[in-house]
DNA sequence: ATGAAAGCGCTAACAT
DNA sequence: ATGTTAGCGCTTTCAT
């Protein structure tokens, strides 16, 4: 039989009430008491049961961590570690984390996950881009959500982004110190938040430096960010170009991709061009040049993220938040004094 | 305030016992009355309480996940789809999946992941190679565990395993149909029970086809099963021995680690060296030639884990049953015939 | 076939 | 500062 409160109040001679107190870390309780319950507790290997607590509580205990499912599934472990991150930040706590995919085509028709049908979790994490209509669904409900990796334009909602305008800036700026001046961007879909920011941060870049934004340097409208496209883009923007001698890569996936391209026309990296990705992604050390890049620490997107909820659970009146974690500029071998 | 089952009692004019024994689908309730309570719970929207629930039955509604961080976190997603097959399973059913990840240097100064130690966990579902300290110290919990991808020695827990020995056969047949004779073995770690079988698997297709083993075509002997091993391996196979047309590596990883080896050293895959993989792990498609390799259903591992559980919670005297997931040929641009 | 009622382990309001 | 007690929403005997 599990212990439970009545056997620690009667090991430690005291009420109930008074272990739910010093469980609760009451003030109103001797520290005489909560020593003596403490030990008792400890000696019984007591642990509260969560169901009568939650019970009582009206709470859950857990929390939502919600994405796609080829976000859960990308070959690079991006979005694996911010869950971890918010995994690693609710192992102290008293919170459960509850992931759940859903398809990237998530329609109307499509069941919402199980956990906030039958309202099991006090609060959300949603983690990078997901349909419009599931997030609709879900911010009419009266639940806690934060966003993590994906900026929306729900109110009420904190977020935790990357700072990716900055990381645009800082990513194009590094290029340009080392002398590059024909320098090509290219990017997925531009209408994902995260790549239109750091678009804007390599404009804001090169305008600061005087240097006009070429149009024809410009490649972002494929639909997925990802190694192919990277390929293609890369094509694309060196067969209608002369002269480019660095490569901003939305993001590091894009960047190999480039350099694929590269490698395959005998183009070498980083002697005649130079090439920046965003992420810092676990890749294989394989590859070759390693990867100049802006990193990003997905852990503690996750880990704020939770904060986040955690904090609005807490007190329902704290107001929404939008946390930017900053990026670094992490320099290898694939950029070069030109 | 939230439906309870009053209100559903209340709406379709019976007792919360009634409403209970429909919902619990017991089948002593007359077949209208069942149907009227339906229709109140969904009119209702009404969804059970599960801390209520659990409080009287005694159990939590939730299955434990756990894996190491360094598997979670692996480039290809091989864990992860395990993870999401169980997830899927779980969708339809009353349980909740609690995902850990555990360090892979897991200590007995190292506490066991809060669920456990908490009881929130009616099973734990143990994914991939973990520490044995980790292990013995959840054997003696009196909790059903179903190890899935890593073959234990613990009798009374349930396996879902792949068919490695299987597969290794295939993986070798395949090559040896295609005419080759001298066939090079690279493994990992050849403690591992995966690897091991695999190795098995190659041996006893060669010896069934009158072929020697040749022990200097074998290289088995790295701490890790990655990429960089498989470039390594390689290259000491190939050094060490003239004639070897193919190549069977333990896992994808090492295959792509041998194919960069063998484009380093301008060796052409497949027409000079044909090489095997294991896993079907998920890659860019930019990778040339694309490996053929033994497909697994990581997916159905998780799927079949999930289900072990189960079965052992709703009968504690099931037995301990051992699943081998079959793995599937995948003939792709890697081999060749001699 | 259905209902009444006890009780799961805990929290919180109230009493002392 | 500590104890008493009602009750959270459900399952499960035991009556009817």
């Amino acid at each position: 039989m599990k212990t439970t409160i009545k056997d620690v109040a009667k090991h430690a001679g005291v009420s109930i009430a008074t272990v739910s107190l010093v469980i609760n870390n009451n003030t109103r309780i001797s520290s005489e008491t909560k020593r003596k319950v403490l030990r008792s507790i400890k000696t019984l290997n007591y642990h509260p049961s969560r169901s009568a607590r939650d019970l009582v509580s009206k709470k859950t205990g857990n929390i939502g961590f919600l994405l796609t499912d080829d976000h859960f599934l990308r070959t690079e472990p991006f979005y694996s570690k911010i869950f971890l991150g918010t995994e690693f930040e609710a192992r102290d706590g008293e919170y459960y984390v509850l992931l759940t995919t859903v398809k990237s085509n998530f329609t109307k028709e499509d069941s919402l996950p199980r956990f906030i049908l039958e309202k099991s979790v006090d609060g959300i994490i949603i983690a990078g881009k997901v349909p419009q209509n599931l997030i609709d669904r879900i911010c009419v409900l009266e639940i806690p959500i934060v966003f993590v990796d994906y900026e929306t334009n729900i109110n009420g909602h904190s977020h935790v982004l990357i700072d990716n305008v900055q990381g645009g800036i800082i990513a194009t700026n590094h290029l340009l110190e080392l002398g590059h001046k024909n320098i090509g961007f290219i990017g997925g879909d531009i209408n994902h938040p995260s790549i239109h920011d750091r678009f804007l941060g390599y404009k804001q870049a090169l305008e600061k430096a005087n240097l006009n934004v070429n149009p024809s340097h410009i490649f972002n409208n494929t639909l997925y960010t990802n190694r192919q496209n990277g390929y293609v883009l890369a094509k694309k923007l060196l067969e209608h170009n002369e002269g480019i001698t660095a490569v901003f890569a939305c993001n590091d996936a894009m960047a190999f991709g480039a350099m694929q391209y590269l490698r395959d026309n005998g183009i070498k990296v980083p002697d005649e061009i130079s090439i920046v990705g965003f992420d810092d992604v676990d890749v294989d050390l394989l590859l070759k040049p390693p990867l100049t890049t802006m990193r990003v620490q997905k852990m503690e997107l996750g880990i704020e993220a939770f904060r986040l909820v955690v904090e609005k659970l807490k007190n329902n009146n704290s107001s929404a938040k939008k946390i930017l974690v900053p990026v670094e500029l992490i320099v290898r071998e694939s950029t070069k004094q030109l």
